[in-house]
DNA sequence: GATTAGAACGAACGATCGTGCTATTATGTG
DNA sequence: CACATAATAGCACGATCGTTCGTTCTAATC
């Protein structure tokens, strides 16, 4: 005769309230179970920039919230529902921190700070596994699915930030005409890749200077001259 | 009263024999569990290329060979003990694919062999989900562990390959006493791991072309100039 | 042909996976 | 306060995970 199940273990949690001050000072609170779910994936990106997209575990992730693993389940309809969630709070995450902060410049000055913005955005461990879509282009390049599609999208999207950037500095007369924009977005993206890649792997948190130099070099030499393709 | 457990399913599998022609003509056969052991690590390198080495799975593994669980699960201590296997099975394939053929040439040669041979070694799809050491790499940068260290080292000795050769170049005159040629190798890397990831996540063959002549013009340019850091 | 070492197997373990279902609790509105 | 609705918890499910065990089969040695 075991008492009759399901009697609450802490009567201490009304809701998930853990987030700090929310906007600026009180502002209109969002539907309530909206919280509950930024919180969750804001631990969700940081998981699985470590473990992986596919290693971030439903189970894992709802003892590390200390939440049950069906009340977690229920603000998504499935897995891969949950990892395009995760996928795009990565994406404001990055947005935010990389792109936007960039597009207070024009032309090159754009382009150079996109660059150091990336550089920093790696360095700094914004997500605490590195660059979370160098991760998850590469765990997901070979699994169909929507949220291979969405990273793919997510990537390209960059690539033209980037690309386009470039293509202002040409039309103010900052890169040369002849220079081949997009593939100076790619070799920027490739080195910066590389940087992330080096840095984590190696635990060598110099390679961003010598990368950075790098990716400088690579964009005078696109202003300089006459460069073939 | 069902038969008596352990009835064998098909007498028709002695041992798994299942390779091709061995050797050179009938040589000195192997020790007998050697063989599975190498058909076990054949398949698992493929599978992990694609699903990582954490997505492979014993089970997967063992059913995609027709063998029974414990059966493989014998020839290895541990998961950990087949995923460094399996990581040093791909070296072999690597060495034997990238390095080996390069090393008939001396220096600048040399170097370019290598480059050249990477490219095909990635766009020639010799493991199935592209290169291996660039998704293993980014799935174990943050897992500690044997697996990790393993990965790690093989870069570094690949790195410092590329490295020698370049500088082996540099003493035969054909690159600039300038030329940083740690930083060189370091940027063919990255340039060719992002000909590998973009071919893979955006299914472009093409990229291979320009970052060959990429990769092409970043070696030139160490060897002619006098050129920075 | 009998003996023996090693290879492969079947069954089972506890843990955890993703996913349902139902009941309980919390919140916001009248 | 009562009520409706949304959010969360509890429990269970079948599947699969890595791992262990004891048994059976195979191949080589005497």
């Amino acid at each position: 005769m075991k008492a009759h199940p399901q009697t609450r273990k802490s009567t201490l949690r009304p809701t998930m309230v853990d987030e700090g001050p929310v906007g600026s000072g009180g502002r209109a609170q969002r539907p309530r179970g909206f919280r509950t779910r930024q919180a969750i994936l804001r631990k969700a990106v940081n998981i699985a920039s470590v473990e992986g997209l596919e290693g971030l575990t439903i189970g894992k992730l709802a003892s590390a919230l200390r939440i049950s693993k069906s009340g977690l389940f229920a603000h998504f309809g499935s897995k891969e529902d949950l990892q395009c969630a995760v996928v795009d709070e990565a994406r404001e995450i990055f947005v935010e921190r990389v792109v936007r902060p960039a597009y207070q410049f024009q032309g090159l000055k754009r382009l150079r700070a996109l660059c150091e913005n990336w550089l920093s955005y790696s360095k700094d461990g914004v997500f605490p596994g590195g660059c979370f879509f160098s991760a998850a282009s590469l765990e997901f390049d070979d699994r169909p699915g929507r949220v291979r599609e969405q990273i793919a999208g997510l990537m390209r999207k960059w690539l033209g930030s980037l690309e386009q950037a470039a293509r202002d500095a040409q039309s103010a007369g900052e890169i040369s005409k002849e220079a081949d924009v997009r593939q100076l977005a790619f070799e920027i993206q490739a080195l910066a890749m590389g940087a992330n890649w080096s840095s984590r792997l190696f635990r060598d948190p110099n390679i961003f200077g010598s990368v950075r130099s790098a990716i400088l070099r690579r964009i005078e030499q696109a202003a300089e001259a006459t460069q073939s393709r």
